[in-house]
DNA sequence: ACAATAGTTTGACAGAATTCGAACTATATC
DNA sequence: GATATAGTTCGAATTCTGTCAAACTATTGT
């Protein structure tokens, strides 16, 4: 069973909130790392890179309010994933953009 | 005369700094504004909305500085622009679709 | 039941950001 | 030259943000 955290509806996502949430250097590159579409376990280390699980707690967090990213639980895991439906039905292009606008190995 | 306050090249606007400039309510309302592809002079009534002049002068700077903005001097008076060409040449769609999920009378 | 695991929440703290007001610079005008 | 005007810079106050550590919740596994 997995059950998915709480989130804004698609039509309740704010371009400002966006920007706010992606316009840390952790976040846009856990943009970057999430771009493949895929779920990612919130504890794997290619998302970590050396920070607190409570630091990256917050970060998630912030992305999941703003509308950038779904969390789905599955047991005592969660998995985060680009919410790419709702914001390119709400921002169409922006995310494609974006995406390709992330430098690759965004260490910082 | 007129002559461009200091400003980034093309080559070395990152997307990140961008996404920090634009992350805040009244620069993304000022980036609504010039989307016009007009120049602005600094201190007309519609960007200035209430704020003061030393406020604004700070905003600017951060838009020009993430080469978002440049800011020709003309007289004792400042104009301010969209880099357009320079963005859609670094980050293709980008400016575009932001521009286009900006509310109309952002007003904060 | 007990221990281990994944992640959240809370509190604390340092650094950054927004805002204003006052002083300053430079240009324009009389 | 004197004055007015457009905008910048500096300093201070407040608020916000990112980070960690410790305590907590919930689930898994023995």
């Amino acid at each position: 069973m997995s059950e998915l955290l709480p989130q804004p509806s698609a039509d309740d996502i704010q371009l400002l909130e966006i920007l706010k949430a992606i316009g840390d250097p952790v976040r846009l590159q856990i943009v970057g790392i999430l771009s493949d579409g895929n779920f990612h376990p919130c504890g794997s280390d290619d998302i970590m890179l050396g920070l607190h699980k409570s630091t990256m707690s917050h970060h998630y967090k912030v992305l999941r309010e703003a509308g950038v990213t779904s969390t789905r639980t599955h047991g005592r895991n969660r998995d985060v994933v680009l919410r790419r439906a709702d914001l390119d039905e709400r921002f169409p292009g922006l995310l494609d953009s974006l995406v390709a606008g992330i430098p690759a190995g965004a260490s910082v």
